[in-house]
DNA sequence: TATTTTTTTGGTAACGTTAACGGTACTAAT
DNA sequence: ATTAGTACCGTTAACGTTACCAAAAAAATA
């Protein structure tokens, strides 16, 4: 039972008084530590409760040095991908018994500086990044420091640092391969901004199974929408199809560089009564919950994002206890796997 | 410019014998305080960041007391619902300055009470909460001791407690009469389990709308379906409206509890090759992005979910910063609205 | 009974920061 | 020359906890 007498905390001190006995002494009893009379101990517990102690995890920490605590980074967490990684995080994290500060750069340079330097303030044990950018210094000057830090969902080649990701490259080399065995003649791809591995995997396994099947990569095909961030990427996803309309391009098969991308692709397309698959096969990435209900069912990459979490952690996790010595980085790729259903 | 030499925080002590002066003349040219000679200021603030100075809260919080963090215990963060309504929370948040802990039940009460305890040793400034038992003795007594706290998305009658929540009553009303209106002769509901006001009202409004239109309430024709925490919603409204048609029950109307039941609904109708609307008429409840890209599109009550999350943390912030002695506690209740589209 | 061993407890210092207060040095006013 | 005022800086104590070591009490041994 959680009391707060007079909106005021109780301390050890307040306890100790009541016991007559040292503050040391609660301290040891309500810790779990060894020597300590059983009987001294639950007298102590007894009116802990009663005063409703809640213990003061600033001060702890502060002897201590150690939070228990990640701080976590996301570009968005609002989009489904984002929250299903989020999970294997939080599963693992509950696992360990740690606690998560997770913060929403939003995609923003400036917020993930700015939310890192207040994970740092909060003496957090590891931050786990999923980074937008292409390169930071403040972030290459916490791996130079061994600051434990796992950057998860993006590859940055050639860092000393613990990366978990995607194979990007088959990804995009597989949804695209269907299409054309499928018989696409023209696949447009729509893709993010490509300032990381990701937009740039997907793009680079679009390409490499066009030339694979003899067609020519052409650079108007590969449809870059910016500015969509923050849940924004059906409307882009929309927008970029509708312009495509507008200008009366030739294509029968879209890639998109995740599923919420495709939708809006969808909607756009069937709002100009063109038929999907007959007339324009579509292929997403990710597989989010709501790919397998909208119409048609879409056809897609599966990542696989809780793994991603909970694999991200964990090794966080081994990075925070091990020493900060070391100079072994683990770079874990995740598999992916294309998903047939209707779109395509 | 973040540097952590050799793993090891640089401290105010640090600055302090670098620059020959005392550790509060550096404590003061840091924190913008007055009695400090600007050129001193200078050259301190040019140390520390030489030496990749990070405060440490800990230290801060403890000795000023104030965290400038609020906790949020939320039901399911991976539901869109949620994390709507906690686009509106960050965005309030970082308007003020403040650090949001983010805590996902799951549902679970005995989570609630571990994250409640949890954030208190943290001693958050305050708490919003998103409460899904019945009533709990824990927050009865955080409530007693006027601890600064805002129930989001329930009402609770008759607590002493800051309150935010939607017009459940008048949603289920309107969403059912709309059914009515249409010519359903026959609709069911399908809820979840009656634990808070959100399900209680929008069962509530139905019956309403039925007796006002000379319908009787046909018990048998709430379904409540259990365990659907966690992201089940899909599947349980696709296994109840599944079970319903196994068992040959008459309906062409469905008033669902959320839009994610929904989903499952119409799926389960469509794999049985009913026509939404021209068979079964659907409604849904929250109008999540992405029931707008589902076929066919849903009908469904508006929330205004940025709005709660953005006003609950203004009831927040004028709790804490206000005395605790207040009496006055204020209630909100959004409007909701029928969105017409074409499942119903 | 005296001595050693074990168990249990208390005192002190420290974690890093800030607030209150006191002191010093310098300038301006009497 | 004395006083008053101002600007700047340092000392001290505190926030609540825990680690370390010493002390006391109890139990076991000689």
């Amino acid at each position: 039972m959680i009391k707060l007498t007079q909106a005021k905390f109780v301390t050890l001190k307040d306890i100790a008084e009541k016991a007559g006995v040292s503050v040391n002494t609660v301290s040891r009893a309500l810790n779990n530590k060894p020597d300590i009379n059983p009987k001294t101990k639950e007298k102590i517990e007894k009116i802990a409760d009663e005063l409703g102690y809640v213990k003061n995890s600033y001060a702890t920490m502060l002897k201590s040095q150690v939070s228990n605590t990640i701080g976590v980074i996301v570009p968005d967490s609002s989009n489904p991908f984002f929250s299903e990684v989020f999970k294997g995080i939080d599963r693992a994290a509950k696992e360990k018994d740690y606690q998560i500060i997770m913060m929403n750069s939003e995609g923003l340079y400036e917020n993930e500086e700015q939310f890192i330097r207040t994970l740092l303030e909060r003496r957090v044990d590891g931050i786990l990044l999923f980074p937008m950018q292409k390169s930071y210094e403040d972030i290459k000057e916490l791996i130079r420091e061994r600051f434990p830090i796992v950057l998860v969902g993006r590859e940055y080649d050639g860092w000393d640092v613990d990366q978990i990701y995607s194979d990007e490259v088959k990804g995009g080399y597989i949804a695209t391969k269907y299409l054309i065995e499928k018989g696409c003649k023209r696949i447009k791809m729509i893709t993010d901004e490509l300032y990381n591995s990701a937009s740039f995997g997907r793009v680079e396994g679009y390409k490499k199974a066009l030339k694979e099947k003899g067609k020519k990569v052409q650079d108007q095909d590969i449809k870059i929408c910016d500015k969509i961030h923050e849940g924004y990427h059906i409307q882009a996803g929309y927008d970029e199809v509708t312009k495509m309309l507008k200008q009366k391009e030739i294509f029968d098969g879209i890639f998109c560089y995740n599923d919420l991308i495709a939708y809006g692709a969808i909607k756009a397309l069937k709002e100009h009564g063109i038929r999907i698959p007959k007339d324009v096969r579509i292929v997403g990435y990710d597989d989010i919950t709501f790919s397998s209900l909208i119409e048609p069912e879409l056809t897609t990459i599966r990542v696989k994002k809780e793994e991603m979490g909970y694999e991200a952690f964990n090794m966080l996790y081994k990075r925070i206890k091990s020493d900060r010595i070391s100079n072994s980085f683990v770079k874990k790729i995740l598999d992916v796997e294309l998903i047939i259903r209707k779109s395509a």
